[in-house]
RNA sequence: CGGGAUGUAGCGCAGCCUGGUAGCGCACCUGCUUCGGGAGCAGGGGGCCGGAGGUUCGAAUCCUCUCAUCCCGACCA
């Protein structure tokens, strides 16, 4: 029998697959989920999954359940309504912010939605591990987490409900934390291989969960929402946010030229001001007025054509989030209006980017309006401000390990690992006893998977123009028989026939037996994506045959009826391995 | 949160400017013919036009408010 269910025939069943493009859905993946029935929309960012869709979440769910058992963590399941006093004792009830979905109780107590469980499966593991020798423990759940997105979209790609499988380690020292880590590491690398997905691991920032180091897991998409660089010399690869920059050698060329202030007018943006002095917009220093959470408003540099990594900026500064300051901020701290500012004369704490540090001859806003000054250099125009790596990585540069030119990558985060030390064991005093007898504090990972997102993360990889192309490993059904017309008795009847066999090989198999036109099934068959397509009809089977069409090749291949099933069941076996 | 847009039948849309009692395609139901890549003909069901106020003899259409949904959003210094 089916692992899943059985008696799947299309005529029973709900897959009501649409013809045209429901006009809100943006992706290709959320487009093809809706059309090919998998998911419809309840609310913003709140979808049904309908039966092809859970079939689809359900055997990602399985792969990610073997692979956990067999790194040896523990499933278990915890609530989805969590009370504050958790979250206020670990002191993310005021950190969190408005993705934490509060709500009060009857009683008018705090609740929320949990976002993530650290707070609750640390509660869990102190009111029940007292000893060393209960450790490493491991422990796992597959659960619908609700995060109050403030703008969800591309339908499963970001929701506000969503299926995440969610893990978290216990140890008694980091060593024992650090192979936590690396066993996890290593499943999601089997997961996301046994899904079928092309993907990267790259080095991440930690967010708000904390903690010490981590790494997402990356599915290759043009549509992705995150940037990733990977050297092409050498294993590195990191998300953008994270991706370090070397700060390079200054080359310390003489200036050239003298300090000129230069009017020019209305050209407040890099691109006009280079335009409009016919220089490169590296040859510009851009100066940001930013303003910290903690109310700080400092000036940053960056060449030109760089960006500021905001993430950098926050962890230098120890703040949790800046932002551009306002046009008001900006002409009381200048004297000019936004488009203007620079470094000489700033009565502001100034940084740098790394990459402004060997600059001479640039050019700067000059506080002043419709001013800039050009052949500015350091310590003869302005002092040298403090230089780290503040700016945003992109293609083409130099990798921090090994110098070799970084590739840029448009990536779906499905996956991403947590060291995260004893920050969540700490907050909520979660101890064991060591063979000593002492008091410690316990040493956790956390790891995340998206498994709805996985799923549409596999669909962005895998379609062609007239739909989904699943990997067979989380296909919703290996095998698909259109009937081509169920009301001629001998046709119909070896349909069945096979759709039994196939069943009883334990083959998941859907019957397309509806009354209709054969093009209709043909073109929901290629929208639905089934791998492997079992086209019976008189035509065929007047030659004792029925023909497989193999979904992502289109490759047609005629097998004999007798052999039929057992040809099937060979080749899904040959692909699961 | 700021900006932009859209809400009319299950889905895709027209009608709105220039108020006069709602329409097209697909889907759905019935019948006949058809049947290996989204059939043809004939007949039929389904919408208080997102909601609330207002203007008017009369509102899908004009005005006000509201709700929902989608898209974009430091990169400008």
């Amino acid at each position: 029998m089916s692992p899943l269910e059985d008696s799947m025939r299309y005529s029973d069943y709900l897959l009501p697959t649409l013809k045209e493009t429901p006009a809100d859905a943006e992706v290709i993946s959320h487009q093809l989920m809706l059309r090919a029935g998998m998911i419809r929309k309840l609310a913003a960012g709140i979808y049904n999954y309908l039966p092809m869709g859970l079939r689809a979440v359900r055997k990602v769910e399985q792969i990610v359940r073997e692979e956990m058992n067999r790194a040896g963590a523990i499933e278990l399941l915890m609530p989805m309504v969590v009370p504050a006093e958790l979250w206020q004792e670990s002191g993310r009830w005021e950190q969190y912010g408005k993705e934490l979905l509060r709500f009060t109780d009857r009683k008018e107590s705090d609740f929320c939605l949990g976002p993530t469980h650290e707070e609750v499966i640390t509660d869990l593991v102190r009111g029940t591990v007292r000893s060393y020798r209960q450790l490493p423990l491991n422990l796992y759940q597959i659960q619908s987490k609700f995060r109050d997105e403030i703008r969800p979209r591309f339908g499963l790609m970001r929701g506000r409900e969503f299926i995440m499988k969610d893990a978290y380690s216990f140890d008694l020292d980091e060593a024992g934390a650090d192979l936590a880590y690396e066993k996890m590491y290593q499943a999601y690398r089997r997961i996301f291989e046994r899904c079928g997905l092309k993907f990267r691991a790259v080095e991440a920032d930690t967010g708000n969960i904390g903690g010490s180091s981590s790494h997402e897991f990356m599915v290759l998409a043009e549509s992705g929402e995150d940037a990733i660089v990977s050297c092409s010399g050498c294993e590195y690869a990191a998300n953008v946010e994270k991706a370090e920059l070397a700060a390079g050698t200054p080359s310390f060329s003489e200036p050239q030229t003298e300090l000129v202030k230069v009017p020019t007018p209305g050209r407040r943006t890099i691109e006009e001001v280079a335009a409009f002095l016919r220089v490169g917009v590296d040859r510009l220093v851009k100066t940001l007025i930013v303003q910290t959470d903690g109310g700080e408003i400092l000036a940053v540099l960056l060449r030109g054509d760089h960006e500021l990594n905001d993430i950098k900026l926050c962890r230098l500064l120890g703040c949790n989030e800046v932002q551009l300051a306002d046009d008001e901020t900006v002409s009381r701290t200048t004297g000019a209006p936004v488009g203007f500012a620079g470094p000489i004369g700033l009565k502001l704490r100034v940084l740098a980017d790394h990459a402004v540090a060997g600059m001479v001859d640039f050019i700067t806003g000059a506080n002043q309006d419709d001013m800039h000054f050009t052949g500015v250099s350091w310590g003869r125009d302005c002092a040298a401000p403090t230089f780290a790596d503040l700016r945003l990585a992109k293609a083409g540069d130099a990798c921090p390990r090994c110098g070799a030119s970084l590739e840029l990558w448009r990536g779906i985060e499905v996956g991403h690992v947590f060291k995260l030390g004893t920050k969540y064991s700490a907050a909520l005093g979660a101890t064991v006893l060591d063979d000593q007898g002492q008091e410690r504090e316990l040493f956790m990972g956390c790891y995340g998977i998206g498994v709805g997102r996985t799923v549409a993360a596999a669909i962005e990889q895998n379609h062609d123009r007239n739909g989904i192309v699943f990997p067979l490993p989380i296909a919703p059904f290996q095998v698909l028989i259109t009937v081509v017309n169920p009301r001629e008795e001998e046709v119909l009847a070896a349909a069945n026939d096979l759709y039994r066999q196939l069943e009883a090989a334990g083959i998941e198999v859907l019957l397309d037996d509806r009354d209709e036109r054969p093009g209709s099934k043909f073109k929901d068959a290629d929208l639905i994506g089934i791998p492997l397509r079992v086209t019976v009809g008189s035509r065929g089977l007047a030659e004792g045959a029925v023909e497989l069409q193999e979904r992502a090749s289109g490759q047609r291949t005629m097998l004999p009826m007798a052999d039929a099933a057992r040809l099937l069941a060979e080749q899904v076996r040959a692909v699961l391995g």
